[in-house]
RNA sequence: GGCCCCUUGGUCAAGCGGUUAAGACACCACCCUUUCACGGUGGUAUCAUGGGUUCGAGUCCCGUAGGGGUCACCA
């Protein structure tokens, strides 16, 4: 056997954003491709004009990108299997269904829509009866001539099974008299999926048809067509559907979010790639948190699993936070200023000391705002805040703490980190109180909030004295200590 | 309904005839700590079900149930 350089295809329709699923069909298509030091290959499949979404190419291409899935071949990177775009194949569609009829395996049909319907059964359900496959030549010759719209079907035997073996499923068969004998060339001239894709593939090389399990019963029709072409049928890997629930697939028809949806959201980007990485596959030695060349170097086809698996958005929101805690606080504003803009705080603040704070106390770059408005935010707030029984402080310890610090802090020369941790720490000691007592009194009287980034010193540090001293005032009149 | 496929904790999952049935997320507890976090340690919780085969079954076979897919001039 000679050795075949691999090559993958993602092939997604131009009908909108790039949802998840497919995100996941374009990664594991690079991943095996690049496993295997071969090549990956972008093919839009725009042969149904009806669906098409102005601008969903271009997004195709961008989240791909943005992504890091990058292919070798495609619509606007070029190549030499073109054009990459099924609307600009068509005569090659032709040709080759001239042939397939030629073979026996297609044959023109003019049944119209009403003919169509009278084959329905009890269920609804119609099944093409073979009708025009007995048209005589001359009849053919004759209609075409003459322009009656027809449409091109393949030729399926009455009799036999289709089987193949898929690297994940095993051995599929399905007998051919449970498939009907489908439209490959439509009355618009257009090619549908199940004849485009058959032509494509084999015409672009592709070794490894890497695509969801929905094409897992159809797929015994397309090899007849390799088999009555004489074209070596490629190696088929079907995928899991990754689910919303138990019961319903993630689909954008139902509004479920794609990449760009999680970008907009803050999710780290890179976490979207390996937390998707993980639905239904999973490596050897339970790697979980991988970049890109990680999962190109530990990808095989032995690990996807065949179930449907759910998303999780709390585990990829949880991975989110493994990215961001390793970035450099320079990192984190970059990557995540466009949130500190729709802050309060922005243009107001030092952002890299805000990001070291927040660092370990954000998974996204979503919550960067509601995490640091009460910067800018202060007003009333409820005083049970003071009492927290691990901390063994409650309102009294509040009135009794309060007024101190205040007077503590109003007589700091200095407000920077070290002076207030000594000063406070200080007093800590002369009020014979627990650490916990005082730092978590103070912090709540300067921010009115349960959790913050940051304890009290780094908050005192960066909201500055006089803001401190305010709000300490505020609060202390308001619990009406004195 | 016919056909194809799937079924290990709440979720992702390892396991490929003999294990105390990994690990991760989530949850709970405790520890650490300059409060919130982070980090650390530990814990709760799973083989859908009934039959076989076998000395031995989560692992193999059959049935049942549940779920998904497909049956378009959509991909």
């Amino acid at each position: 056997m000679k050795e075949q350089k691999v090559r993958t295809r993602f092939a997604p329709s131009p009908t909108g954003y790039l949802h998840i699923g497919g995100l996941r069909t374009a990664l594991y298509g690079y991943l095996f491709a690049k496993k295997h030091g071969g090549d990956f290959i972008l093919r839009i499949e725009d042969t149904d004009l009806q669906r098409y979404v102005e601008g969903s190419v271009e997004i195709i291409y961008d989240t791909l990108k943005d992504a890091g899935i990058l292919y070798d071949e495609g619509p606007d990177v070029g190549g030499d299997f073109g054009p990459y775009v099924q609307s600009e194949r068509r005569d090659i569609y032709h040709k080759y269904a001239q042939e397939l009829i030629r073979r026996g395996g297609a044959y023109y049909c003019f049944c119209d829509k009403e003919r169509i319907e009278s084959l329905r059964d009890e269920n609804g359900n119609c099944r093409y009866d073979k009708h025009c496959l007995h048209l005589s030549e001359k009849e053919i010759e004759e209609k075409l001539k003459s322009g009656v719209p027809y449409v091109i079907r393949q030729n399926i035997p009455e009799t036999g099974t289709g089987s193949y073996h898929d690297l994940v499923y095993g051995d599929i068969s399905v007998d051919f008299k449970d498939m009907e004998d489908g439209i490959l060339i439509k009355s618009d001239g257009m090619p549908t999926y199940n004849f485009a894709n058959v032509v494509d593939d084999h015409l672009m090389g592709i070794t490894h048809v890497i695509r969801g399990s929905e094409y897992l019963s159809s797929t015994p029709k397309y090899n007849l067509m390799y088999d009555a072409f004489g074209w070596e049928r490629p190696v088929y890997i079907h995928l899991p559907p990754i689910m919303k629930d138990e019961r319903h697939k993630l689909s954008k028809r139902n509004g479920d979010a794609s990449y760009a949806d999680f970008v907009e959201k803050g999710f780290v980007k890179e976490a979207i790639v390996n937390y998707i990485a993980l639905l239904g596959w999973s490596p050897k030695e339970n790697a979980e948190k991988m970049t890109l060349a990680e999962m190109v170097e530990k990808f095989s086809l032995d690990g996807i699993s065949k179930s449907p698996s759910i998303f999780d958005e709390t585990k990829m929101r949880w991975l989110s936070g493994e990215y961001i805690k390793e970035m450099s606080d320079e990192e984190f504003v970059s990557r995540g200023l466009e949130f500190f803009k729709k802050s309060k705080v922005y243009g107001k603040y030092d952002l890299n000391k805000l990001a070291a704070l927040l660092k370990t106390r954000v998974e996204t770059f979503g919550e960067i705002p509601e995490k640091v408005d009460f910067l800018e935010e202060f007003g009333p707030y409820d005083p049970a805040l003071f009492t927290h029984k691990k901390m063994k402080t409650d309102l009294e310890v509040a009135k009794k703490v309060l007024p101190a610090a205040r007077e503590l802090l109003a007589s700091l020369p200095s407000f920077d980190f070290q002076t207030l941790h000594d000063e406070l720490m200080a007093l800590v000691a002369r009020l014979g109180m627990k650490n916990g007592q005082v730092l978590w009194c103070v912090r709540v009287a300067i921010s009115g909030r349960e959790s913050t980034p940051g304890g009290v010193m780094e908050l005192a540090e960066i909201l500055g004295k006089e803001e401190t001293l305010r709000r300490m005032d505020f609060s202390i009149g308001m619990i009406g200590a004195k």
